[in-house]
Order: structure tokens, then sequence, then C-alpha cells
DNA sequence: AAAACAGTTCGTATTTATACGAACAAATGG
DNA sequence: CCATTTGTTCGTATAAATACGAACTGTTTT
């Protein structure tokens, strides 16, 4: 092992956490509906996906957390969009990790 | 919900399943060593990594699974390497996921 | 003020991931 | 044949992920 404090690279931890994020097919499902419509409430995510209301928002607070969405709460209703800025990065990093 | 029996579509799954196996840092760095000599000894791994010999078995076992990488054992040595129509499979699918 | 609505958070149960050392396996060198 | 080398697998401990219903939080409606 190499004698460093870090053990990993930034930008080996930042590939690994918005992989992470985009590890469970939910969470790529919800990718999917917010890229498709840029835009979208709890509501429509929890009719199409198969997954209880509580757990839904568990996801999305994983999403939220990696960065790759940002949601706006105005209640009753919280309106969900890709985090732009981040979600290129993402691309970025993810696309030159490929080659 | 909607009232299909799979829950989730093949793509969404192996989108999930690949970003899965990148979802941790060593993983990260493991692919990295790969694709900078193609191939690689477990020892010349372990050597780079902060990590137990034991550990590392395990990791190259979820990326194996993952169909990421593929392993040659010829006792005591085993040579891993990137499963490279898969890694491009993978490519082609987070490419497009990401548009 | 009470009920309804749309989500979130909490409590909890179950599963999966991560990590390590010890024990094991398969070939090679003395 | 016994020791060494190189990994793998096993046993195990701990942490994190996943899932759900119940309880809660703010608005809006009645």
């Amino acid at each position: 092992m190499a004698i460093t404090s870090k053990k990993y690279t930034d930008k080996q931890e930042l590939v690994a956490k918005f992989a992470n994020a985009l590890g469970h097919p939910v969470r790529v499902a919800i990718i999917e509906l917010l890229n498709k419509q840029s835009c979208c409430y709890h509501g429509d995510m929890s009719d199409e996906l198969p997954i209880a209301n509580s757990t839904l928002s568990q996801h999305l607070k994983v999403l939220r957390e990696a960065g790759l969405i940002q949601g706006e709460i105005n209640p009753p209703k919280t309106k969900y969009c890709i985090n732009k800025e981040n979600w290129n990065l993402a691309k970025g990093l993810l696309i030159g990790f490929f080659d």
C-alpha cells in the first residue's frame, strides 16, 4: 500500500460517487424521467415507479446528495430537476473514464 | 406502480449494474490500472492499492461478475484484463445515458 | 378550525457491501 | 517431499443500502 493519508484521488472518489448514485435501477429510471421532461414532481414519478412513496424520497435524496438532481419544495408539492452543472461534470468524468 | 412483472427495463438494469460496479473508488482505481497497461497481475495491483489482499480479490470478483474484467488463472499467478466487449457495451450505454 | 393533499422523516427490519485475518489451493523451487 | 509463492475462499464483524408503513410537516381547501 502507498503511504498516503488519502487513499484515493479526488477524481476517483468523484467517479465512484456519481457511479454509485446511478447504481440502482430505480435511480436510473428517475434520471430518465427527469431527462425526458426536464423537471418532474415527486407524485408524477411515484405514479411511474414500483416503489413506495417513502422509498422514492430516499432515492431522490441519494441523487440529491450526489449532486445529480435538485429539488424545489413548494408545499405540498416538490419539483425535481437535473442539476445540469453537476450532470455535465459527471458526464465529462464518466466519458473521460471510458476514454 | 405500473402493473408489470418486471420492474425495470433491461437497459436500466444494465446501466445500474455497470454503474454499481464502478461505485467504489478502489474499483475505479483498479480499472484505471488495467486500462493503463491493458493487463495486470493481482500482485501488481495489491502493491498499489490500500487494501488487504483478500479484499482486493473481492473487488475483482465484483468487477468480474459485472463483466467489466476477466481473469486468467495460471497458479500461482492471476492476470486480469479489461473485458473489452463488455467495456464497450458499458461505455455505449453510459454515454447514451448521458445523451 | 378541521380535513385534505403532497411529501418527508422516523422507526425498523432485512439484505448487501466492505474489510480483515486465517485457512486453503495450486504450482514451483529447494 | 516440504517450503515458498500467489491468490482465493471462508468466517466473521461492522457498516451501509433498501424497503415499507406510520407519524409528521407545511400549505390549501372546506
